[in-house]
This record gives structure tokens, C-alpha cells and sequence, in this order.
DNA sequence: TAAATTAGTTATATTTGCCAACTATTTTAA
DNA sequence: TTAAAATAGTTGGCAAATATAACTAATTTA
């Protein structure tokens, strides 16, 4: 099996090919749990307990259809409540039970370790380029006109079918 | 919206979001094309025209079974054609066709031309840092035990079923 | 206060991902 | 030199992911 190293491969490729392996690595190392999917939206709710669905579905580019069943999922593990937001009652707020705290914390672990472990050949100087350029080719692709997925397609008037093309691989 | 910029997010999940992103640009500037997905497949075989299917999952980090599917639709589109290698019969070289190759270019460029534009604010340096780092951080991942994914299974021997969880975000 | 917007849900269809089991072929090791 | 193992690719099936339209309910706006 050869690695991409020396490979002419676009950095959006590249990015996809390198999460994909994370998550192989990341999901064998937790293995344990009684959860085996939607680690990166726990570790999220680590730094964001109590926040909306939507905050979840913008952060991690996740479309809202799909992060209703991400959140059935992981209410049914016994992971989360859901709970409306009094003062704007359309809002779910989303909160980390007992049980959920504490395997979220080993699920932070995880991340963590494996981040220090795929970094340790790096420099600090690199590592910290490397996550300032991730960030702004994030933010530039951000701005450039896309196939969307995840916003708010909203009808109301009849557009035109047109078709629309898909983000894939 | 916000963008995942001062956020505290692992690198493998920070990756696969500018994937995502990555992918809905670039198939909004491609919408014209007959073909609508697998872009990142025609790019390879601009550089490796007559590889073997195996070369493509083992380089893009596609399992072989979807493989099949893949050289499938593209084939049916008339990209490619699949020819068995008279010299090892199990192997079928994947070459494209007249049209394959008229269209391949026009990903291509569009692959580059979006590769420019979001490292248009990065400097030469950092640009080199950070394809290098992730060149490293992939190869890193490789050494590490995973959920595989995409490498050859095999069976032969009954072993114990397991249920192994697989690779999700 | 009517219209538009927003958060979330439901339903449905398509596509993808994963795996077991399979064929055909080639490599290996006894 | 041949039986066993490995490799390349295929098939079928199921679970999960993705896409989209249409919906409710609540809130904001004009």
C-alpha cells in the first residue's frame, strides 16, 4: 500500500483521504464504547453543552435533516437530552447527560491523543501553520459559490428544478 | 454561519469539514459536465491513465467493492473503458477514453484553479509546510491500527464475528 | 398583523460504505 | 509440481449517509 506522499493530489482530496484514515484510527481506539459513530459531535458538545442542533449542524457542516437522527441516536444511548429553549421555543437545546459526560470526556481523550500522537514528528512552529492554513482554506472555500448542502434550502416560490449537483467525491 | 476559524476541533475533523467544502465548490464549478460525482477519480487517472482499480482504492482510500460501482457509472457515462492486463488476467487497467480524456482536462484545471484560489492567500512557504505536514500526518495514521476500511479482508478461517464498528465521524 | 424567516421534523429516494462470499487467476511453499 | 494461500475484481445485501421537498411551530420583520 503506497502512501499519497509524493502524489499530485488536490488538497481537498488529500484533506479527505487523511480524515478518513483519522477516523479509522479514532474509532478502533474507541471501540469500547456503546456509542461507535458521532465521536466528533460528542467531543463538540464538550466545549458547546447546551447548544442548538443548528449551532452543531453549522460548526461541523452537517446537514439539519440529518443531525435530527444524529440526535435521536444519541438520546437513545442515553448520551443527551434534548430540551426546548423556553425563551425561543422553536430552539432544542442540546445537553450531555451524566453518562454522557463521562464517556465524552474519554471520547476528548481520544481526539487529543491522537492528534499529539499524529503531530509528535512535527514541529510546534509547523503544526501551528499547518492549523492556520486549514483554517483559512476553510474560511476561503467558505466564501466561493457551492453546491451547499447544509443551508437552509428554503422554497416558498417554485424555482426551477434545475437539478442540482451534488457535493462528492 | 460561522466559520469553525478559533475553534477548537480536532485536525481530522477540521480536515474532513474543508473537504466537504471543498467538494460542494468544486462540483458547483463542474455542474456542467455529464458526469456529476467521482471527480477525484478522473483526476488520478489524468496521472495514472491504465492503472489498476486496486491502484486507485489503495491511492484514494476506496474500498474495492464501491470501486466497482464507480468504474461502473464512469464507463457508462463513457469516461473509461476496463481492460483485463494480458499479462496477470485478474488485474483490468483502467484507461480513458477520447471523451474521458477531453473532459479529464477540464477537472483537472478545475481541481488546480481551485487549489490556487484558496492558497492565494498563503505564502509559498506555508503552502509547502502544510501540504508536507499533511503528508505526514497521513502516513502517520497509516501506522496506526485502524478500522480498516478498504484493505483486503479476507476470511478463510472462521474468526470469531466481532462486530467491528468502522469509521465514522 | 400578515409575510417572511428560522429551528426542527418527517418522508422518501438515492447513494455510499461495509462486509461476506464468491470467481478467476497467480504466487507460494511443501 | 501441485495444493494452499494470496490477489484482483465482482455480487448481493444491509446499514448509514446524503439530498430534497414539504411540513409544523415559533419568532422576527416590515
Amino acid at each position: 500500500m503506497q502512501t499519497s506522499e509524493k502524489m499530485n493530489v488536490p488538497v481537498g482530496t488529500k484533506a479527505l483521504i487523511m480524515s478518513k484514515r483519522y477516523y479509522g484510527v479514532l474509532s478502533k481506539r474507541l471501540e469500547n464504547l456503546d456509542v461507535e459513530r458521532y465521536f466528533s459531535i460528542l467531543y463538540f458538545l464538550a466545549d458547546n453543552d447546551g447548544c442548538t442542533q443548528q449551532h452543531i449542524c453549522n460548526n461541523l457542516a452537517i446537514d439539519k435533516t440529518a443531525m435530527v437522527k444524529v440526535i435521536d441516536y444519541l438520546i437513545k444511548a442515553g448520551y443527551i437530552d434534548r430540551n426546548v429553549n423556553p425563551d425561543d421555543r422553536r430552539e432544542h437545546f442540546i445537553v450531555l447527560t451524566r453518562k454522557g459526560l463521562k464517556h465524552t470526556e474519554e471520547i476528548v481523550d481520544a481526539f487529543k491523543s491522537l492528534d499529539d500522537k499524529i503531530f509528535s514528528e512535527v514541529t510546534k512552529t509547523e503544526k501551528e501553520i499547518f492549523i492556520k492554513v486549514l483554517c483559512r482554506l476553510t474560511s476561503s472555500l467558505e466564501l466561493l459559490p457551492a453546491n451547499d448542502l447544509f443551508f437552509n434550502y428554503k422554497k416558498t416560490e417554485k424555482k426551477k428544478k434545475k437539478k442540482t449537483n451534488v457535493a462528492k467525491l
